[in-house]
RNA sequence: GUCCCCGUCGUCUAGCCCGGCCUAGGACACUGCCCUUUCAAGGCAGUAACACGGGUUCAAAUCCCGUCGGGGACGCCA
């Protein structure tokens, strides 16, 4: 039988850092075993579910590359599905019409807390000869009163639980509406879902999940419980720590390739093996290699993999990308030979994409800002004397090439015994405003002869001014 | 409270199933040095962990028991 995985979001907000995780985690399966991964859209929740999620959600797999083979398929598209199972067990006598009131139950409830513990329901209504005619019900599963429930898991290995533990719990709700733990087991029968991957806030639903499965005679599928992502308190990832959000990612500059590639990483692993291609990661996931315990989330380090991704990345890939970010900044480019080769020289030195559009700023900027600290360290009256020789040797260049700029620059401070870093900081203000950036000779070749000459004349008007 | 899961450097992890090759390996971060026109990148080196306590064994990070710690679940939410 092939691999069929899924993948079941619910769209109450954006698809964040751990949820896109499990969704990476199915998918990479799914390709593993040359299987099908399906999204499915667990919308029953209809106070709380929202288009503008939905959207989301498939915006952010879709930027990340996870594609999908079937759905979206939702939920509330498909009731009568549900019911039609329900009433199903109802006629097996499987399950049974309970009429208590959601207030009853809450008293009961908060009685069993106050004993300190929990609540079972007790069966009240599962013995009923007659039923009021015309009042709403739910219904309620039959469930096992002794023996044991074992869930047998592809991370963790078999996890028993006590039948006593599990109560006749709810499988349609009053109005008419199937609980999560229905719907799931329904959608993944219906959908032939062979192997489960989910977050491990989800092993305790499983024993309920498996005793549908036997009440409706279908098979169980493969369950593997991934575990969650925390925060660095050790808490699962939540607002509070900070961006979770994929798109917040895309925002600030991530590549999708590092993004999945660290989240992989973080729970499973290669043996020694950091760095994953998409086809790599196909060939070499399983489930054997996943991790039981929990991982914190640690930004710097997918910031180093995010550097790491755009160092390797061709110049006009990252061009392209980029591009977007330096609009934002009001510069209007095109994917020209001069964004290449200012992308070409800044993605050595960037993290994200947004620090290549911030270094990137003095190429496109008309008046150079001065940082006030390297202005004052470099724009001195000492330097006017080298950039006049500049000036004056690099007016009559023809080639304006980083080998012609070395040995303009190696006559200078030959001449002057000066060394060559005393030459190239108060150029390096001069033309980008600090004392940080690529290659010098590189810069000025970039910005070609009548920029740079420009921009030192502008420098030695700004020192003999002030 | 009950049930369940988890526990190797600060963090992600290898090793654990099938005890010895582990004076516990790699990566991020950090520190130092080298390279060097600044900053990165790169190279080299360094700091740093088997939660604790009992067993079993010639030998335990690895097997067993207990303790502690962290997390999750206990809904007519998903």
């Amino acid at each position: 039988m092939s691999v069929r995985v899924r993948f079941a979001p619910s769209p109450t907000g954006a698809l964040h850092i751990g949820g896109v995780r499990t969704a990476i985690f199915n998918w990479l399966f799914a390709r593993h075993h040359n299987g099908k991964f399906i999204l499915r859209i667990e919308d029953t929740d209809r106070t709380r579910s929202t288009e503008e999620s939905i959207a989301e959600i498939m915006d952010a797999m879709t930027w990340l590359g996870l594609d999908w083979d079937e759905g979206p398929f939702r939920q509330s598209d498909r009731l009568s599905v549900y019911q039609g199972y329900a009433q199903k067990l109802l006629e097996a006598g499987k399950a049974y019409r309970c009429y208590c009131t959601q207030e009853e139950l809450e008293r009961r409830r908060k009685g069993a807390e106050k004993q300190g513990s929990a609540y079972r329901y007790e069966g009240t209504c599962r013995n009923l000869k007659s039923y009021p005619p015309d009042k709403a019900y739910a219904i309620r599963l039959i469930t096992p009163e002794m023996g044991s429930i074992e869930v047998h898991d592809l991370i963790r290995g078999t996890i028993t639980f006590d039948a006593k533990e599990i109560d006749d719990f709810i499988i349609q709700k009053g109005d008419g509406f199937p609980t999560y733990n229905f719907a799931v087991v329904i959608d993944d029968v219906t959908m032939n879902i062979t192997h489960v991957i989910r977050g491990d806030d989800h092993i305790a639903n499983t024993p309920k999940q498996i005793l549908i499965y036997n009440a409706l005679g279908y098979d169980i599928p493969e369950f593997a419980h991934v575990s969650t992502i925390l925060g660095s308190d050790k808490a699962k990832l939540s607002k509070r720590h900070g961006a979770i959000s994929v798109v917040a990612y895309r925002e600030m500059g991530y590549l999708p390739e590092a993004l999945v590639n660290y989240l992989t990483r973080l729970g499973w692993s290669y043996g020694d093996q950091e760095i994953f291609s998409r086809e790599e990661l196909f060939e070499k996931f399983t489930l054997e290699n996943v991790g039981k315990s929990p991982a914190v989330f640690n930004p710097e380090k997918l910031l180093w993999l995010n550097g790491w991704y755009i160092r390797n990345k061709p110049a006009e890939e990252i061009g392209k990308l980029v591009i977007p970010f330096l609009e934002k900044k009001g510069f209007q480019v095109t994917l020209d030979d001069k964004l290449i080769k200012i992308v070409n020289i800044l993605k050595e030195r960037a993290k994200t994409l947004v620090d290549i559009a911030d270094s990137a700023e003095y190429f496109f900027i008309e008046e150079v800002e001065y940082e006030e600290s390297a202005r004052k360290k470099f724009l001195i009256p000492e330097s006017v004397p080298i950039f006049e020789a500049l000036i004056d040797k690099l007016s009559s260049l023809t080639d304006f090439t980083i080998s012609e700029l070395q040995s303009v620059f190696g006559e200078i401070i030959e001449k002057r015994g000066l060394k060559l870093v005393q030459v190239a900081q108060p150029v390096r203000v001069a033309l980008t405003g600090g004392t940080v950036s690529p290659g010098i000779f590189e810069v000025m070749e970039i910005m070609g002869k009548e920029r740079v000459i420009e921009i030192l004349k502008k420098a030695v008007h700004h020192i003999s001014k002030s």
